[in-house]
DNA sequence: GTATAGTGCAACCGTTGAGTTGCGCATGCT
DNA sequence: AGCATGCGCAACTCAACGGTTGCACTATAC
């Protein structure tokens, strides 16, 4: 996609992405698990995956039978930029945390 | 709504949204004035920004025949305390990212 | 080898979202 | 008063989204 930033908003749009990603871990999850845990069906579950993943939000690894996701956390630094960088204007808070990532990512 | 962190990525998510909120900076924009720096009719304009006023990001002043719109950059906050939250727990930088907004805020 | 748990694909449905056009109302200028 | 500017509402189109059901494929277990 020619839109990253966007992307990675619109997949954290969704409460059920929101709350995969919660459920998922440092360990990951695979979608019969967590569709598990959601009032949805699998393929729901399986559909919001391949959304996170299209993001660049989430990773799967095959191994045997089972697809397990995992967490990749760059776009959502990318996205903390982005915010940072729009609001952090006309906002002392943001403007700090703008600072400080800045810092962070040179360092 | 019941889901104001969602609401705010929904409205992130739009191109269109995050152009107008990067536009009206500090002392903020008409509908017609944004109209005039995007590829949209005023009228979508002002349908987004409905959008960004249901989702707490902007907020409307009429003076006059003019109503201008400003950033309210908390929802922003929360976005990004969500996103820390999240994701603090797998990756070093988000995490001491939310160290950060956890002091900023409390201090 | 056969059953089973896990996955992936495809079609379909209802709803929402982005965008347009068209019109009416109010405010300001001359 | 009269005209122009800025807003708001309503109806419509078109595409995308969230969710479902149904089926086929693959790998483990017995």
């Amino acid at each position: 996609m020619t839109d990253p930033v966007g992307a990675t908003f619109a997949a954290l749009a969704d409460p059920s992405r929101r709350r995969m990603l919660s459920l998922m871990g440092g360990s990951g999850a695979t979608a019969t698990e967590l569709a598990r845990e959601l009032p949805i069906t699998r393929q729901a579950v399986a559909k919001h995956l391949s959304q996170l993943a299209s993001a660049g939000l989430v990773a799967p690894t095959r191994q045997g039978r089972e697809t397990r996701y995992r967490i990749t956390p760059e776009p959502l630094e990318d996205a903390v930029a982005w915010i940072v960088q729009a609001g952090g204007e006309w906002d002392d808070r943001l403007a700090r945390l703008g600072a400080y990532v800045r810092d962070d990512r040179t360092a």
